[in-house]
DNA sequence: TGTACATCAGTGAACGCGCGTTCACTGATGTAC
DNA sequence: TGTACATCAGTGAACGCGCGTTCACTGATGTAC
């Protein structure tokens, strides 16, 4: 209470407070409304109400900024994995339910995030940060996989890596085809539901859900 | 070989002979070197040796030219589809499995095309021309999964609309994932090797694949 | 408590740039007679 | 076959624009004594 007129957010005169972190969330309404290559330094700055050349205080160049974009995308996509996945009242099958839930709803909730990490053209492995928030958030699934493995006799668990490499594809395509609208057609059931379903149909062919039982979540 | 000079290729003096085709062959490459975004009229103008304003007697402007390579890019993209599922010496599953081969070898061969379609921003749903030619590709794909659904009993087969579009999904995924490097690791196998296992693990799960056969492509 | 000074985080003018698009134009081509 | 004319498909100069980045600068803040 007494730091000061939080009302402001930040602007207090010359200084601003948290221009990079005000640039960073300007871009990402920017980038949400004309996708990464719209988005321009001059106009973020403008949105903040900062000279553009402010920005280079805190990022190299345009690119910097996008790439910390991203790396905050990642980190709050691992997060939200982790948070998804962490809640004890869960089966494993709910559990990774719940994750396949979470990945739609960032990229529904985080277009800006969701696009600056996987569609402008981003090489991911070229930054060793970059590439550890996007493992961490990989490693969600992987341990999510490998607990419903672990529901299963020794004998009949299949490779987790490959499964979650399966799913892992299962959740980026609905989400890139059908959570954010590339797809031609529309599809006859809602992005979550369709993601459940083909989960539910692929664990099954890995002899982790019973045959001819339902999902059962 | 009485029509001309066949060796300068269209380029006949003061008119160029197929300049449509010359400027959108002009933006897939550079599209492909750049992205979508990357790509410019003067760019594309100058690769093919005309002057910038010749674009407009083709092309209404910059998002006309675009939508174009999109449009011409599902033609293709159904083209192959169609040319891999109409070989007569395969299998249902055979052609299933060439089917998805051609979707990663097509995303991996005309990578212009293939951002243009589905990462350039595009409402597909907006144009009736466009959805026609998307739905094209998609109903080889769904006629594919009937066909591999017709080999089992009739009470056994599943709603082969929503297989298709799973299918549809992994296959997207893949391409966008592990054949075009946005994934952040390194898949452990080849983009095809991972859309075949998770095609064939999903197949198992529909019941279309015998539980404890091999695939038996 | 006051003062001098270093550091930090902004400014704003300027730069060169290449872009998309328009416009009146003109050279080339095709056609009717 | 030759000529007049309409149409087509280019030119090239010009436009206004906003961009990313640089630079020397200055106002604000923090700290040592």
């Amino acid at each position: 209470m007494a730091s000061g007129d939080d009302t402001k957010r930040g602007r207090r005169g010359y200084h601003h407070g948290d221009l990079k972190r005000a640039l960073r969330d300007a871009a990402r309404k920017l980038i949400a409304e004309k996708g990464p290559s719209g988005f321009t330094i001059a106009e973020a700055a403008r949105a903040v109400g900062v000279s553009p050349s402010a920005m280079y205080r805190h990022f190299a160049d345009r690119d910097a900024l996008l790439a910390d974009v991203a790396l905050e995308g990642f980190r709050e996509f691992a997060e939200r994995l982790e948070a998804a996945w962490a809640d004890p009242r869960l089966t494993p099958l709910q559990g990774l339910d719940a994750l396949g839930r979470a990945y739609l709803a960032f990229a529904a909730a985080e277009p800006a995030a969701f696009m600056a990490m996987f569609e402008a053209g981003l090489r991911i492995s070229g930054s060793p940060t970059l590439r550890q928030e996007a493992d961490r958030a990989f490693d969600v699934l992987h341990r999510a996989v490998a607990a419903v493995a672990a529901t299963v006799p020794p004998e009949k668990r299949p490779p987790t890596l490959m499964a979650a490499l399966h799913i892992w594809t299962l959740s980026h395509g609905v989400a890139t085809l059908f959570a954010r609208g590339a797809a031609s057609r529309t599809a006859p059931m809602s992005p979550e539901d369709m993601l459940e379903s083909a989960v539910g149909v692929y664990l099954r062919g890995l002899g982790l859900i019973p045959r001819d039982e339902p999902a059962n979540l």
